[in-house]
RNA sequence: AGGGUUAUCGCCAAGUGGUAAGGCAACGGGUUCUGACCCCGUCAUUCGUAGGUUCGAAUCCUACUAACCCUGCCA
């Protein structure tokens, strides 16, 4: 459900349902195929499905296929599998192009009432006589046929007469109109093009300003809700609504565009990344795209309630990636599994813990939700902490971790006291010594004394060789948004990190979720050849240490 | 001869004439077998600027300023 914040259009909507202008609400999302979904649509997809759920209403999928060009089926059937990932189910499933013979004749009715006619002018000339900013347009010298030619030319262009782009079909609405689209726009253009729903029953295909108000009154649309540059359209939507006879009188209304921080919408640019190959492809988990967020780890819930939270509003906004991550953690929490992961390993022996021994802790699978259940872990006499759980000198009052003659406990098994620190010859600790005290097992009710802190390890024999896809930071940083847009992408900011984690994982499952010790987020990506595991990290450590820590 | 839209904390955002919600981030403190989570506390005398109307203005009026969008046979 639509969270409990209002915004402007739930307002209208509810408005128009009291006054009676409307007695139900449908809305609709109107993707064009020829791209991949990204957050954006998202955005869109949401806030049509939700909103009309508000209101007991019902969204519609229309496939916006009027320019067969640009468009494929490739597409149209990713975006069917992402909308279904978000949660939703559309009321009806339609293409723009089942509307092809009823937008014909309604284009041919705008003929028949003197509001349109065919115009022979190329596409260069076209632009010249449209004007420009700051001068006004002049009228086509073809724009006063008689109803009877165009009605002829019109049929002409249907049949295949004349070849790509060598007429259109015109509105005749102002060329002197200080909004641009008002002047005399193009609403049918001659594309000789196969069209991946209608095949070649076509060569004349609708312009969107025409095809779209009319594809919302023949689905009964109360609402048409589109991004805030379509509002110097809306009066020509409005116009298409009034002269071409249509029952139903469906209301555009504009939002503004929403942005996040380090991400790349852009089509062009995402396409630009797939083409030189710079990511894998539009599901790599750096995209923006719905496919690669989930394979970095989002839920669907937790894109919902990002989207909810952000609002709703006429502003183009640029929301803090880290509002993104936030509804992750939030969603992830109790629904994770929070095993142990080591990314950066230093080894550390338990001299009094006899050798080739392993025995096993119960540890919890998430300590907030008794309903995940546990598992077993292995300790032994090897085992593997964070490099930087380790420092040889405890540097403050606040180091809550492992140093020389410090004693923390191992999460879920035993406290370790460091005795020895073994480097090599240039001074790098390879390898600490401990011993383990036997009466502080986890759960065994210890309360003699407090550890310096709780410290994650894995077991060194049954642990599970993984590598780590981190990003630091996102690939997009915004300021690759310009010009420079290739120079700029820094494609190393994905960097693989070897490291491992406790056996538990070793059944691990693609689109998987976890959470590991530090609040890290990961998701399993594809399973790579033997036991080796590949995680994505989705959501960096919510706040890191350093030694300066507390200050 | 220009038209359209927007302007409330670092980032989102409520608020529609009755005296500035909330979230993210940040910063203090507490708690904790995750420095996470959680809990407590701090964070706009002020709503782009300048005037005006009013007992009272973020809300109404006037002028200004800034930002974004519009000159595809793309959507």
């Amino acid at each position: 459900m639509m969270n409990d914040s209002s915004n402007f259009i739930k307002t209208i909507m509810k408005n128009e349902l009291e006054n009676g202008t409307v007695d139900h609400i449908l809305t609709r999302f109107p993707p064009e195929p020829n791209a991949y979904l990204h957050i954006g649509h998202a955005r869109a997809i949401i806030t049509n499905f939700e909103l009309a759920k508000c209101f007991q209403g019902a969204t519609n999928l229309r496939f916006d296929d009027t320019n067969p060009s640009k468009e494929d089926t490739e597409y149209v059937e990713a975006i069917k599998k992402d909308i279904e990932w978000l949660g939703y189910t559309p009321k009806t499933i339609n293409y723009g192009s089942n509307y092809f013979d009823a937008t014909y004749e309604k284009a041919v009715l705008l003929i028949q009432k003197g509001l349109a006619f065919v115009d022979d002018l190329s596409q260069e000339e076209l632009a010249m006589y449209r004007g420009s900013i700051n001068e006004p347009g002049k009228p086509s010298p073809y724009r006063n046929r008689s109803i009877a030619e165009n009605l002829k030319l019109f049929e002409e262009m249907k049949s295949g007469k004349y070849g790509s782009g060598e007429k259109t079909l015109r509105a005749k609405i102002d060329m002197a109109s200080p909004n641009i689209n008002m002047r005399d726009p193009v609403i049918y253009r001659i594309m000789h093009v196969h069209h991946h729903q209608t095949k070649d029953k076509w060569c004349i295909y609708p312009m969107y300003d025409f095809a779209h108000p009319l594809q919302d009154a023949f689905e009964g649309i109360t609402h048409s809700l589109c991004s805030i540059e379509f509002e110097d359209h809306r009066p020509l939507y409005e116009w298409v609504i009034e002269h071409c006879e249509v029952e139903a009188k469906p209301r555009q209304i504009e939002w503004g565009r929403l942005g996040i921080t380090h991400m790349i919408m852009s089509k062009r640019y995402l396409k630009q990344l797939v083409d030189e190959k710079i990511v894998t492809g539009y599901d790599d988990p750096r995209m923006p795209t719905l496919v690669g967020l989930r394979r970095r780890g989002f839920t669907p819930d937790a894109i919902r309630n990002f989207i909810l939270s952000t609002g709703l509003s006429k502003i183009n906004s640029t929301v803090d990636y880290g509002m993104l991550e936030h509804f992750l953690r939030e969603d992830l929490k109790l629904k994770t599994t929070r095993p142990m992961a080591i990314l950066d390993p230093l080894k550390v022996v338990i001299t009094n813990y006899p050798e080739g021994q392993i025995e096993y802790v119960d540890v919890p699978n998430n300590m907030e939700n008794d309903s995940l259940g546990t598992h077993q872990m292995a300790f032994g006499r090897e085992l593997y902490i964070e490099r930087e759980d380790f420092l040889e000198e405890k540097p403050n009052k606040h180091w809550k971790r492992l140093s020389k003659g410090i004693e923390v406990r191992l999460m879920h098994a035993y406290f370790i006291k460091c005795n020895d620190v073994i480097k090599d010859d240039e001074g790098n600790i390879i390898e600490i010594h401990c011993t383990y005290d036997p009466l502080t097992k986890s759960g065994s009710g210890f309360n003699e004394r407090k550890p310096n802190g709780n410290i994650h390890y894995v077991e060194k024999t049954t642990a599970l060789p993984a590598t780590f896809q981190l990003f630091e930071p996102l690939l997009l940083d915004e300021k690759a948004q310009t010009e420079n847009f290739r120079e700029r992408i820094n494609p190393t900011s994905w960097k693989n990190q070897e490291g491992f984690v406790e056996a538990y994982l070793k059944d691990t499952q693609p689109e998987d979720k976890y959470q590991f010790i530090r609040n890290g987020y990961y998701t399993t990506d594809k399973l790579s050849k033997g036991d080796k595991l590949v995680f994505n990290r989705t959501v960096g450590l919510k706040s890191s240490f350093t030694t300066e820590h507390g200050k």
